[in-house]
DNA sequence: GTATATTAGTTGCGTAAGCAACATTTGTTT
DNA sequence: AAACAAATGTTGCTTACGCAACTAATATAC
């Protein structure tokens, strides 16, 4: 096993140990919800997620926008998305009382079975993972170190503004 | 502000604080990365990952199979990729003297010219992120924690087979 | 040494996703 | 209120990606 020339890369090696770490840790365990998970669901990743956020809405709907945001898709994907999950039957589309542009999507019956399905598996899996894995003061100081990560991340370049930024999304 | 009835959601929120948490951090320092090191250089984040892994290589050079594990892409969409990149004058194709099937994958001097200009930012951009955010005590707390999530996710259902799955990827 | 299986890479095809353009409705200015 | 600006949602077009099928080459079996 002779030793690599090691043949200088451009990047060094140490900028990339923590960002690594995250990346890789994120695949992990996004392939671990997405088969264990997701897939027995017989639905989409993109699709469970769509019926995630719509469940945790205050009245388990929301306008297209709203959704569009929360999952960080573009306006067309969202129409397209809620397309075929209403042919589907697992949302539906309402008008909105309050603004005739836009269209509230709604969990239906069928989709909240889908979550049912899903929820008992998708808590298994994190408890596998993460629960078992963490102490309760482990978990906190994790979340405290990505959220300072997050938030230095979220900040462009304003230089030390110490504007008031507190409660960051 | 009125306190919302919070309408039972079927997921429970604690199961996601810490995936909720990483997925977050994650996304934040990609669109860091995205829009400050990547951009600059006028082409896509996945090309700039190819001209960093075939950067890293031992020789700046790898099979497209290789190519295909590392970026856990598929090798169809390596193929029509490294013919983007190429037509871009960033990477060369040379045949493969132990094997006539495979072809090598090279950085071309133009290709490194883009790494040069990337690389800083990135090291910037992570420092910024990163090191300055984080003490080196906590930088290896937040690893070795996250290490410990990415083992046990990537753990299907072994139970305690304690099978020799030692040098893990 | 021939037959079979496996691997490397490419191409055809279908799906997923974003951007730009558009119609409709709402908000703002004067 | 009339004109202008902004927001919501949809559709047309392009690109990004994966799967299946294929060719060529290597490894394995007999």
């Amino acid at each position: 096993m002779t030793q690599q020339p090691k043949p200088t890369s451009i990047l060094a090696p140490e900028t990339l140990r923590v960002s690594g770490a995250l990346l890789a840790t994120q695949i992990a365990v996004g392939r671990l919800i997405d088969t264990e998970a997701v897939a027995p669901t017989g639905h989409d990743p993109t699709t469970l997620d769509l019926l995630v956020r719509l469940d945790e809405a205050p009245d388990h709907r929301l306008r297209a926008v709203d959704l569009s945001r929360q999952l960080l898709m573009s306006p067309s994907h969202i129409s397209r998305r809620v397309d075929r999950a209403e042919t589907l039957g697992l949302v539906e589309r309402n008008a909105d009382p309050d603004d005739r542009r836009a269209s509230q999507v709604a969990l239906t019956t069928a989709g909240r079975k889908v979550l049912q399905q899903f929820a008992p598996r998708m808590e298994s899996v994190i408890d596998r993972a993460i629960g078992q894995t963490l102490s309760d003061a482990e978990a906190d100081t994790l979340i405290e170190l990505l959220n300072r990560i997050q938030k230095a991340a979220s900040e462009p370049l304003l230089g030390q503004q110490t504007s008031s930024s507190s409660t960051a999304n």
